[in-house]
Formats: structure tokens, C-alpha cells, sequence
DNA sequence: TTTATTAAGTCAACTGACTTGACTTATTAC
DNA sequence: GTAATAAGTCAAGTCAGTTGACTTAATAAA
């Protein structure tokens, strides 16, 4: 059938959807808040003792959560927690990069458990497909060899890259990697892989992974700033990652400095660290490049400490304008970068200039550290896949168009 | 009972949600498309055509759409379309300005049926809702002379102002209207109308409005950048307006135009119709201004002008911002001032600079007119209770908590 | 040491919104 | 004319959450 029909509209729904929206609550609300009850479930998610017991008794057949003991608290009768069980499902996170991909596994829960890198080949996305695939089996072997029924409970892989996607005109941008952009690299590691195959830029992928084990947990409204060799924002809007309209929003690396700079500064060309590259004249090739910053960090080196303070002046003003567009619980700041000069920079930053979150009664502040970790790209894209899963969201509800062909 | 449960968690759902959600995905998916069959209406929402026609039969008894005549369209059966009801649902919106105020009432689709405005005293919120509640008055009898039925189908008030909300800390600002922050309007309002009341700034009232009858009518992503006496931009994320953690989401007015200036210049200094006013020595308070300035921009008078192109620079700079951090399908000016004078403003925007917007095969312009007409800002008003009753949402889907003391 | 109170959790029948599959109706194409 | 096609209905079926009574197990009070 060639029927394309133009008429638009939201999915129904039905007691699947209700379902499967509330499997997913349940186990929201003991990633949030721990072990908790049945009674407490059902005070927690509105719905009935005996609809919370059915839930629970389906989720545990199914080996996503345990009971633990029981616990004695008051008059009435003691109270069963249940827990989510980590090995309930796994997902596997890629990173790729200009010259290395790293991969892991990680548990429902958000812990990884194995990871592995190696070198890619610049601007090959053929060969470099070729050294991934056979990274993830990797990944994927080691994850058997810690539990049994990993394979059949694996519910995706996420892969991070740099971004923005999808775009032409900005042919000049290196860390594009335009070269990997043309190529069919979700469809191919789809089809080499067997799994699902979602992708984010770096700096989202950055964000899912602090909301699901780092300080954006349990928060519904937080924005990561991430500083690596571009520069991003990660978006959580009302709890779920924002995309944007073709998938490109946050790319804050891009924000001109200024109405009248006629050299149509951004952002990215002074605060980003290939920006700290270029001024301390480091190859970005060059394989002990991390170690090598992290010297200069932790010697203060007077250029190093130079640029932290320039690109600090332009990331707070970055900050300004997350706050001021966003409103955000907190603004997390990350990077590629190793800590040391992650908490260089965020000290550079502060004060903040005003913004409309300077309000009376904070609870959080305003701005704070990320995970600062080699690893939390690759954590993060292996966040996705669990949350696309799990948690409590919209399209998760509505019914799914079948029939293809 | 002082049980305040600590245990955080989304609501779970059940059938009443699968079917309120139903019921709006049929209205929603009528206003999109116009009228559609029953059979329409099932391919479009995934649902049975069984549970579209209980659905439909349910919405007609309820008054809220109505059949059409019959088309032939081809072999097979002729379908009956169905189209919205205007006259199924009523809201009043209202505008509050620092001189005035203005109140509109609209029916389901969005038509204007009924208008008032009034003086108010300044900086005199509890003569000012005295005012205000006469003039609801006079609405709702003159939309119950429309139609008779009226009463009974008020969704509920909306509220629009200049925001932000809920600081303390700008007190010169005079825009934010301070004797009204701190006056309970909402309860007040609640009260004096038994009306369900809501509130948002300008700029959020204009993307709604927008969303509902103009520019980004059936968008999911859409910013509209609201340049008034001070500037805000409404964001329409994921088909609804978001409002961020503290719901002064968008005062991109507040934001610092350059990480450098030593002058903490923010885009409203210069860009805002306040800018205007002072850089043409207006009275901000006049009441003939709106034709004044009208008159001005008709004949291009030179200071005017010259502020137009000073402040285009900074508009096009935050367009390319907003598109930048938002990625949205489109941007939308919209403003107090006459049309004639957006429409300068715009033409000075042009060209935009460079951003992720720049993308082979747009399907709508990256920057458009909206709806210039003094009465948008309290048509947006009166949208949002419409939005809220009738468009699909998660939040409609969920259970609500109903015990109360 | 009872006995009352409180709270967790289960049982079994019920409800209601969508689904299923067969059927009716009304057109057009051959 | 007859077949094909599509809209829409009928009536029984399914299933997830609800309801209200009940059971269990603890603490507090008499």
C-alpha cells in the first residue's frame, strides 16, 4: 500500500498503554526513593494496594525486583520492601570519537559493569565500524561472563558522538567528523549488532547519565554544560531529554558571543578545549594528550591557567543564558577534560553574573560539578537505552503503528 | 492528616486516563485536520474503529462535535465527517498591563467572541481587580448573550503578565510590576469568579495564541519571541509550552548580550519597546502612544528607525540563539507594538545570521510574522484553559490526587 | 496479659474501555 | 449486473485497575 495520509494526530491508547505506564512508575519510584513497600507504591503512584500488588508480583516473575526483608515500623502489620534488581536488564553505551571509541555495559541500575576502548582510524567510518563491532562483542562476552541471561536482557545500544547532526553547511567544523556523518552508522551497527540502535551528541548523552547516577538525579529540570572539544548543553525538560525540533537543540558551542562582533564569534572558539589546544599548541592526536593537560592543571601552568580564565569569563555568561532561557533546577557542568581542570574552570566561573536564579531559597546551586570521567559519555549513551525502556514517559503510553512494508 | 510522604514518584493511570486521553486525541486530531470520518480518525490515532465511533457517539452526546454531511469519496460506503463544535467549550482571558487591562472570551476553536478593556490604577493591584472583576462580569453577559449555554462550558481563566515571577531580588525593574507580584491575583481572581484560574507571562500567552490559531498552529516546536515593553520568548516544546523549573522559562530579555560587556547590558536595555520609548522620549503611560508610535513608523520617522536598526541587530542575534539552543521548527515575532512597525523590525532582522537553522530543506521560514493585533496577548490567555482541557498531554493521562486536609 | 488499634497485604467479584471478528450498508469499477 | 471496496455497527470477549470485605501481624493501651 503507497497510503501516505497527510491527516496528523497523537496515538491513542489503550490498557497496554495504561499498562505498560505503570510497570514503568513502579520502577521509577523505587530507582528514586530505594526499597520501598507496596502500600508505599501504591500512596506513592495513586493507584490501588491490590493494582500495586499485581504490578509487583508480574515485575518480580519477571526479574526486575526483589523483596527484601520486612521491616517493622510502628503498629500494623510489617511491610515488604522490594528493590530493583540490577541484572534485570543491561544496555551497552558506545562513545566515538575523533580518534578512540569506548564502549560499556551497564546494569539497570546505571553501574558499569565492564568497558573497553580502542583507537579509531580518522575519518574512516567503515574501518572504524569494523573495530567497533568488534568492541561491543567484546563487551558483550565479558557481560556474559558475569551474568548468565545478560544477552537476552541487553535493551539496547546508545551511541554518543559530537554533533549537531544532520547539517551541511558547516563543512569547515573538524570535530563534525563529516566523513562519519554520511555514513549509515546506526543501520549498520543495527544490523551488526542485533540490538536497537539509538544517538546523541555528546553533551546529552552527558545529561541522561546525571540524571540517571549523577547530581540531575531525581530532578526534572536540569541543563549540562558540557565542555569537551565542542561545547553543548544536555536538556532535561520535564524530566526526559529535550531533542529539539531536528534534534540539534543545545548546541550552545554554536551561540554567537555578541549582537555586533563582526567576526561572528561563537562560544566553542574560546572556551572549548579545542580552543585550549590550539593556545597551548597540543596536538589533539597526540595519544597522552589527557595526562599531559592534567600535568599543566596540576602544575597551574601559567597558559593553561590563562585560558581557564578567559574561557571562564565566556562560560559564565554561558551559564547566564541557560538560566535565563531554561530556568533550570541546576546547571551540572562536565567535560572531556580531567577533573582537575574541570574544578580550574568552575572555580574560574564563579560568581555567577544575576540571573533569574538568584532566588531567595534555593535548594540546589546554581552551578556544580558532573561526573568528571573519562567514561561518562559512553555511561551516558548506555543510559538511553535504559531509560527509553523504563522510565515513565509520554510516547511510552501511546499505541505504536505496526504494520510496515 | 500531617502525612507529608517524602516518597517521590510519577502517578501510575488507569482506564479513566486511557480514555480522557482518547477523548482528546479525537478533538485534537478534528482541530488539526479539520473534519474527519470515523475511519479517518481510527487510522489516525491506531485505535479501533469501534472505539472511535464509542468515542465520537460519546463526544457529540456531549456536544462537542457534530456530523457533516456525508462525502462520497471513491468505492465503498460514503464516510460522515465530523468537525469541533465551537460553541463546546468557552474561556476567558485576560491581560493585565501596567495601565490597562484587557479580557477576551473564545470558543473552542479560538475565535474571539467577546472583548473589553479598561484602565487600571497603577502600581493599585486591589483596585485594580475590583476593575478587573467587572469587567469578567461584563464579559461572561455579554458571551451569555451569544450563546446561552455559556455559563456552563467556561473552562477557566486564563492570566496573562508581565513576568518573571516569584523574584525578589530585580526591584527596579519596573516592568515586573511589584505591588502585583506580591498580591494574591490568583486566589483573588479564583474567588471572585469561581473560575479555574492560570497564569503566564506575555510572551508565554503569545505562543500559545500562536499555537492555537497562528503561525505555529499544529507545530510541536516552535519559539515565538515576544518584544513588548520588555522581551520574552514562548517556548512551545514537544507541543506544549514549557515553563522550566520555575516557570520563568524564555526571559531571554534578561539575557547579557556579551560575556565581556563590563556593563551587564542585557537584550531588553536595548531592544525592548521601554528602549524605544525612552530613545524617542515617550511617555510609556500616554494613552495615545499605540497611535503615536503607529503614525512614527508609518512615516519612517528617523529616530525611529534608528532604533529599529539598532535593536534588529540584537533581535537577529537572539534568533540565532534561540535557534541555536531551542532547535526549533520555527521563530515567531510577535510583538505589542503596531504592525507596521514589527514589520520593520523584522525586515531589519533579515538575514539572519548562520546557525543550525541553516539547513538544506526547510519547510517553514526561520523567522516569521505573528499576530500583531493588541488583543493577541489576551486571546493567548484564554487558550491556555482551552489547552488545557482539551489538548492530549501526559499530564492529562495521569491519576490526580484528590484528598485534600 | 489481654484487648483495641493500626497498617500491610490478599481475595474475589466487578467495572469499563478497548478489541475482535462477523456483519450490514452504500458506493464505484468492471 | 456483479464484484470489489470501504464505512460503519453489533455483540461478545478481554484485561487492567477498582472495590470492599477479609486476613495477618505488629504496637499501644487498658
Amino acid at each position: 500500500m503507497s497510503d501516505s495520509s497527510p491527516i496528523r494526530a497523537t496515538s491513542g491508547t489503550n490498557q497496554e498503554g495504561t499498562s505498560a505506564h505503570n510497570r514503568r512508575v513502579m520502577m521509577d519510584a523505587l530507582r528514586l526513593n530505594g526499597a520501598l513497600s507496596r502500600a508505599d507504591l501504591a500512596r506513592a503512584t495513586q493507584l490501588t494496594k491490590q493494582a500495586v500488588s499485581n504490578i509487583i508480583e508480574e515485575l518480580e516473575r519477571d526479574g526486575f525486583v526483589v523483596s527484601l526483608d520486612a521491616v517493622r515500623k510502628g503498629r500494623g502489620q510489617p511491610s515488604t520492601p522490594y528493590r530493583l534488581v540490577p541484572e534485570g536488564a543491561f544496555a551497552i553505551g558506545l562513545q566515538i570519537d575523533r580518534h578512540l571509541t569506548r564502549a560499556v555495559a551497564v546494569d539497570l541500575v546505571g553501574t558499569v559493569l565492564v568497558r573497553a576502548e580502542a583507537n579509531l582510524p580518522p575519518d574512516d567510518p567503515q574501518g572504524g565500524v569494523r573495530i567497533i563491532l568488534g568492541v561491543i562483542e567484546g563487551i558483550r562476552r565479558d557481560l556474559a561472563a558475569i551474568s548468565v541471561k545478560s544477552e537476552k536482557r541487553i535493551v539496547g545500544l546508545g551511541v554518543a558522538m559530537p554533533g549537531p547532526f544532520g547539517l551541511e553547511e558547516f563543512g569547515d567544523n573538524k570535530w563534525m567528523m563529516p566523513a562519519w556523518q554520511k555514513y549509515p552508522l546506526l543501520e549498520t551497527l543495527a544490523a551488526g549488532t542485533g540490538l536497537d540502535v539509538s544517538l546523541q551528541n555528546d553533551s546529552a548523552a552527558c545529561a541522561i547519565a546525571e540524571r540517571m547516577v549523577g547530581a540531575a538525579h531525581g530532578l526534572d529540570h536540569a541543563v549540562c554544560l558540557y565542555v569537551g572539544y565542542g561545547i553543548g548543553a544536555g536538556l532535561i525538560l520535564n524530566g526526559e531529554l529535550y531533542r529539539g525540533g531536528n534534534g540539534n537543540a543545545g548546541e550552545i558551542g554554536m551561540a554567537l558571543l555578541s549582537p555586533r562582533g563582526s567576526d561572528g564569534a561563537v562560544l566553542e572558539h574560546r572556551a572549548s578545549l579545542a580552543s585550549l589546544y590550539q593556545q597551548l599548541e597540543l596536538d589533539p592526536s597526540e595519544p597522552g594528550l589527557y595526562e599531559h593537560v592534567e600535568t599543566l592543571a596540576l602544575a597551574e601552568d601559567p597558559a593553561l591557567i590563562s585560558w581557564v580564565r578567559d574561557a571562564a569569563m565566556d562560560l559564565r555568561w554561558s551559564v547566564q543564558l541557560i538560566e535565563t532561557l531554561f530556568d533550570p533546577q541546576t546547571v551540572i557542568l562536565t567535560s572531556g577534560a580531567p577533573e582537575v581542570l574541570a574544578r580550574l574552570i568552575l572555580k574560574a566561573m564563579l560568581p555567577l553574573p544575576l540571573s533569574i536564579a538568584n532566588r531567595p531559597q534555593r535548594a540546589l546551586p546554581r552551578l556544580q560539578l558532573g561526573i568528571t570521567d573519562s567514561w561518562s559519555i559512553a555511561l551516558g549513551a548506555a543510559a538511553e537505552p535504559i531509560g527509553r525502556a523504563f522510565d515513565p514517559r509520554f510516547s511510552a503510553i501511546l499505541k505504536t503503528r505496526s504494520g510496515a512494508s
